[in-house]
DNA sequence: CTTTTGTATAATGAATTAATATATAATAGA
DNA sequence: TCTATTATATATTAATTCATTATACAAAAG
């Protein structure tokens, strides 16, 4: 019931970006060093996030990657929808199909609304959100 | 971000014995046949129950397991925060130790937020209810 | 035309999950 | 006491998913 390294380096990609937000293409490479994460991890896991109109990237020298909205109309709700198979936490909670007993089972309408409580708080957050808290804590840190 | 089996099935274990309350003690192999999960599975999946008190168990024939609780004390929330590896969706979230970066990550905060959400939504679901649940839902099964 | 960056696809290794197998222990009831 | 029945404990295996790396190709700046 963990979070994948998927959604959770993924996020962190796109909070990379958003405090870069206005300066030119990004290079993954940068990125990579940054974070801490394998370029070639982050190649693969910007591919929905581009896919998805997230992100707009630019080939050759000085090219890099660009976030196509603002940090403020991103949510990470949306940013873990695309990297999870979806925000439920169970199959059947999207799929009626893969279980006979779906139109029985009383756990499977909890687990819905579980899968739902989380997605909510994850909407309920943006990436400009990330980054301001990003500030406040390095703000913090360099006082002590 | 899936629940494992461990903690579906664990409950669904838990809510059948719920529905057998009062009934002497139940034996695996008729949760096992019910349920459609397989006795040596449950097996598995009993044994953390049984030693955090939820289960009392009699061995022999006319043998079986008995709620340690009442259904109306036994929430989903403890069930699947003893089946799962806590109720945490990021390991940093609970032992800071494991990421030099725990202390400047805004994604930890909101991952601890949204795991927050999530055991609070299980916590507020008992035993009880699902029984009630499960009693309805057979209702308007039955009517159609 | 060479270097730098991104793109696409495949392959691999490791870890976790899910499930089964085997052997032992306790006890009700004949 | 014996036997069938149920639980307990430990080990093993199979399957799947996760995480990561590798290889080959494409575009564009200078």
């Amino acid at each position: 019931m963990k979070l994948t390294t998927r959604s959770r380096y993924g996020t962190r990609l796109m909070l990379d970006m958003a405090q870069h937000y206005n300066e030119g293409p990004i290079q993954l490479g940068d990125i990579a060093k940054r974070q801490d994460i394998s370029v070639k991890y982050l190649e693969q896991i910007i591919i929905p996030l581009k896919k998805a109109h997230y992100i707009e990237s630019v080939r050759g020298p000085k090219g890099g990657h660009i976030l196509a909205k603002a940090p403020e109309e991103i949510t990470v709700g949306e940013i873990v929808l695309l990297l999870e198979d979806g925000a439920n936490l169970v199959e059947c909670t999207g799929d009626i199909a893969v279980c006979e007993r779906a139109n029985i089972c009383p756990t499977r309408l909890l687990w819905k609304e579980v899968s739902e409580a989380m997605f909510a708080r994850l909407q309920a957050t943006t990436l400009a959100d990330l980054v301001k808290k990003a500030n406040t804590m390095e703000d913090m840190e360099s006082k002590t």
